[in-house]
Formats: structure tokens, sequence, C-alpha cells
DNA sequence: ATTATAATTAACAAATTGCCGAACTCGAGT
DNA sequence: ACTCGAGTTCGGCAATTTGTTAATTATAAT
């Protein structure tokens, strides 16, 4: 949606098609930003050809407020929660974070990866469920955020070769693995991080404790 | 990236992340925006606390146009094809249009779907463009617009696994799926699209001459 | 034809952005 | 100690945005 506005070649029209998605008038939107009317018009209009992201965020803010406050029906029917979804936790870093001070963090043990880059920064992590993952088909779906450089969690994992396979398979490569708890970790798995040059790294914290730790992450 | 830079509580942080994300410096940065160096770090610092949306697509569009003349190594690696998307049109009809029909309209071919539900009306369509993805932000976000009665274009399809895999986890299903150009169609794609009754369609049109076309609809 | 509601537009003041240039800090080399 | 590159800070200034009021045009419904 803020994406999609600020990309827009024509903004006002962007803005307008969310409005009107949201079932506002003109009137009803201003009120809501505390503005008259012919504020949304200017916008809408073009005639303010390069609002701030203030402005922007506002806008969004107060149509997806108000949606809630009307029970939420636009925004879920759009944003859809799966809850049986595989992905256990998602976030952005806004600061590169070393991958060695993420596996010191979590108290990671290095199966294998390379010394040279540990040092590289990575921008956010995914914790994934594996069982879930396959039995819901969602490996690929929401696995990455921004951007790829990034850590990716897999729990439940028995050998650690589905995982490694799957990334193997997919187009886009995290630049760290990190096992949850796993049984054993089978030759195998080591070997693809090896070919992909991926860090991967086990660790016996459970999801909760990981996601306390990173929350102090920026 | 636009998206996350406009919704950020410090969007400098953001546009600093997404600079050393294309390892540039600032003195880069603000030679391909034609601006002093100083320009950039007040962006960065939050000197300005709402910067408009045209200098945040600049600073977008310069690091994307930049990487690509570079081979475009950090936004493939990103976003590679077909797991991300971005909406390239999307539209309600007025009134409601028979699936046979639309298909007919774009000249598209039938890989999967029953006899019985090619009468049922669809009521719009999205165009999802996956390589957009890479300056919007929009995952799975707006992918649907008013009903889900509708249908969903995917361009950039190389296998058509993951639009398939993505619209399998997703709660909210379309009624017919098209592939744009595809470069050829995986099994489990059509399986998949048998399992959730959804009517699979691809096409040798390409974007805009499917715009045009649907343009005429109401 | 009339009334109401929604949307558009012009005109204007205050605040902020967008950009510059110059001075300044901070490390990493040499 | 000196230099170089990268980044930061800030006063200043034109251009733009943000907001107001008030008048005008659609659009829809009775």
């Amino acid at each position: 949606m803020a994406g999609e506005i600020v990309i827009s070649e024509k903004p006002g029209d962007t803005l307008k098609k969310w409005r009107t998605i949201f079932k506002l008038s003109q009137k009803n939107l201003a009120s809501l930003l505390n503005v008259k009317p012919s504020v949304v018009c200017d916008f809408e209009k073009g005639r303010r050809a390069s609002p701030g992201i203030g402005t922007v965020r506002k806008f969004v803010e107060a149509m997806v407020e108000y949606d809630k406050a009307q029970g939420g029906k636009i925004v879920s029917s759009m944003f859809a929660k799966d809850n049986n979804n595989a992905v256990y936790d998602i976030r952005e870093f806004n600061t590169g974070t070393a991958i060695s001070k993420l596996i010191k963090d979590i108290d990671g043990e290095i199966l294998s990866g390379n010394e040279d880059i540990l040092e590289r920064p990575i921008y956010g992590y995914t914790i994934v469920d594996s069982l879930k993952a396959i039995t819901t088909f969602n490996v690929f779906g929401d696995l990455y955020g921004w951007s790829n450089e990034r850590a990716i969690f897999f729990s439940g994992v028995h050998y650690g070769r589905s995982p490694m396979i799957a990334i193997r398979a997919h187009p886009v490569k995290p630049r760290v693995v990190i096992y949850i708890k796993p049984k054993t970790i089978d030759k195998l798995a080591t070997k693809l991080a090896e070919m992909e040059r991926i860090v991967l790294v086990k660790t016996e914290l459970n999801e909760e404790e990981i996601v306390t730790i990173l929350k102090k992450f920026n």
C-alpha cells in the first residue's frame, strides 16, 4: 500500500484507489486525518505532487485504523493470516548485524561455514517450522523478508536434510541457516551448506528464547 | 523497499540500510542522484523528518538502476523471479463476467479446470509482476481487491510452481489463475490447481495487451 | 427543478523540504 | 604527524508542501 503509493507515477490516483477500497469519502477521510476535505482532494488530484512520507503514512494508518474500528474486514481480507502458517516469526533489522554476533548471542555452534563470511552483515531473520512448512506447502511463500541478507531458523529439524534441499532448490539463498534443536545432523546437510556457501549453525535454545534475544537487535 | 522506508519510524536508517546493501558510499549515491553527499547524509540522519515521496523514489530508482548497470546482482539475488509479487494492474468490474468469456478474450489456453466452473462470474482481476516487487513491498498484501471472485494473472513465471504454492498457502483463493508467457508448466502446478478447484490458464499475450482488452470489461 | 452531498479549485500564510557549501570528526594507511 | 576517504553537522535560501477558507462544479435522489 505505502510502497505502491510512493512508486506510482500518479500517487494521487493510488491514494484515491485505496480510499475507495476502504469505502471512505474525502470528507470522511479528511475528518479522520483532522484536515479539510480540500486537502484530500489536492493530493488525489496531484496538486501536491510529492507528499512527504509522513503524509502518506498518516493516510495509510488512518484508513487501516478506520477499517479496524469497523471490524477489520477489508484489511483482514487482504492480509489474512494463516494460523497454521509455518513461519513462526519474521523480522527486519535496520542495522546490519554480523553473522558472528548473532551466532554468539543465540549460543550457536557452527557446523559449516567459512571464516571469512562470518563478519558479513545480515538484515533480518525468519523462523520456520519445518514440519508445517512441508505439510502446508508454504516453504517458499513467506520465507523471505525484504532482504535475503538474513538468517533462517528451522525448528522441528530431524536430520537437517530437507531444509537444505529446499534451500538448494530455491533461487534465493539466505546467508545463515540455523537449526533449532536438531536430533542429528545429516552429512548431506553440511555438504549442501558448503556448496551453497551458507553458514550452517545449530542451537539448543527454543524459539521463544531466540525471539527474545533477537528482539534486542536493531 | 519504498514501502519499508515510508513505514519505518526512522526512514533515514532504512535508507542507509539499503545503501549499504547496494554497496554504495554516500558520495557514490549522491553522484548518482546529482546531489552533494551532505544531502544524502541529511536524509540518513533524519534532518528531514518527512522527505517527499519523490525523493524516496529517486533514491530507490537510483540504487536499483545502479545495480542493474552492474549486472543486477543484488536485485536479482534478492527477489528471484517468481516468489514475490507486485501488482501490475488491479481492477474491479461492475458487472460479473463469465470466466469463459475472459479466457476467450485473452486468447487463453485452459490447463486445468472443470467445465462447470467456467460459467461462473468474476468481478475483477489482478496482474502480478514479479519483478516490480523489488521496488514496492507488496508480497501478498494487495493481491486482492474487493472480491476474491476474481482472476489473478502472474507474469515472470518460470515453472508456475511458486505462484500456485503461494496461493495454496493463502487463505483467500481466486477463481482463475492465468500465467503470462510461462516458460513451462510444472506438473505440481496443475495438480495444485485441481486440488484448489481453480481454473488454471496460460496466455501468450503480454501485460499491456491484456490490460487493453480488460479495459473494455465493465 | 431542487436539495443535498461529494468533489474540485483558487488564493494565501506558515512550515518544511531540498539542496548547497564549508567546517568538522573519525579511522585507516603511509 | 599527515593525508585521504567516508561520514556528519549546520546556517542559509529558494521551492514546495501543508493547511485554511470560500466559492464552484458535479452527481444523485426526491
